[in-house]
DNA sequence: TAAGATTGAGTCTTCAATCTTA
DNA sequence: TAAGATTGAAGACTCAATCTTA
């Protein structure tokens, strides 16, 4: 994770730090306040990824198909669901959704069953091993999830927590744009 | 981002908030706090993520190519990079690095020149075009993420930003895994 | 030997079009 | 007409192998 090129930086300072800096001296009329949260955000996420991927790896799993599982699996017997409520909450398209089911169908994690009440609809049915390969999968991802947040207090991680949550509930009230 | 099937949750939880009530329920040993904090930070990136790239669209470019132009662009002159720099900064393989690259530069918008240093590397030059397009989208997607934010105070804003860089100090100080 | 960069194969994704049922 | 779901084409990415130079 080095820095890139010359410029100067309070050793302090995380990447999104010293890209602001940068970008004080490039176009210092701009305002990066958003890149603080957001672009920190992004880094994050990005930055965890291998990590938690490598766990999702070990249990046979990448992380699309380990969010299916795991949606199925914490909403509960009859561990029944629709794939538009999959799709929708898991934030990708519906297409990519019915690739996914495909893949976990083939592989015995999920079954098909036709809907009662809609007959447009095809219900995804968690398999007893779907269930199993979640639960594993699931532990030891939060597990290591904890162990990246390591640095920071119970305070400072219930604080970051708590803002997240605000920031989060704000963007979901938010017209869909 | 309607909730999926029928738990029961606090009206002010977050998306995030309601999927740990659920794992309460179904896996109550199994502490979700990691979630919290990573699993908000991917949320929230994916919810904002449409309206960014809308911003980059407008502009004929994707995140992947804007990515590229910022971080040229905001290194400062003379603007010219090298891939390494480029892919390792922006988290992404080197191979995909390359493409992105033909891409640029297939529309002008970046100019390959041999290294001086290092006849291994084609340095990345910045083209004029490159600067104006990676300027105009930056500005805007400051402006719209600084709106995305707006439900949170200023002092929120700064508290928030404040621990997310330490926790990305920590990652980033931590074994590259 | 190792590092910089590219290539090609394979994978997952989005998008738009389509089919079926509400 | 609209909604649920699937399909196929096109795109961007990763990974491993390769080539070149340090």
């Amino acid at each position: 994770m080095g820095d890139i090129s010359m410029s100067r930086y309070r050793a302090s300072d995380d990447a999104v730090g010293r890209r602001r800096a940068q970008w004080r001296q490039e176009q210092p009329e701009i305002d990066t306040r958003g890149m603080a949260i957001l672009g920190r955000a992004r880094w994050i996420s990005l930055r965890v990824r291998p990590a938690i991927e490598a766990v999702f790896a070990k249990h046979g799993l990448d992380s699309g198909e380990f969010d299916v599982l795991a949606t199925m699996l914490r909403n509960g017997p009859p561990y029944r669901l629709r794939p538009t409520e999959l799709f929708r909450s898991l934030m990708v398209s519906s297409g990519g959704m019915t690739d996914r089911l495909n893949r976990l169908a083939a592989r015995g994690l999920i079954e098909r069953a036709p809907s009662e009440d809609d007959a447009r609809s095809l219900l995804v049915v968690l398999t007893a091993k779907g269930q199993r390969m979640a639960r594993d999968a699931f532990k030891e991802d939060m597990k290591v999830e904890a162990e990246l947040l390591a640095a920071l207090s119970r305070t400072e991680q219930e604080q970051l927590a708590a803002l997240l949550a605000k920031l989060a509930l704000s963007l979901e009230d938010a017209a869909s744009d």
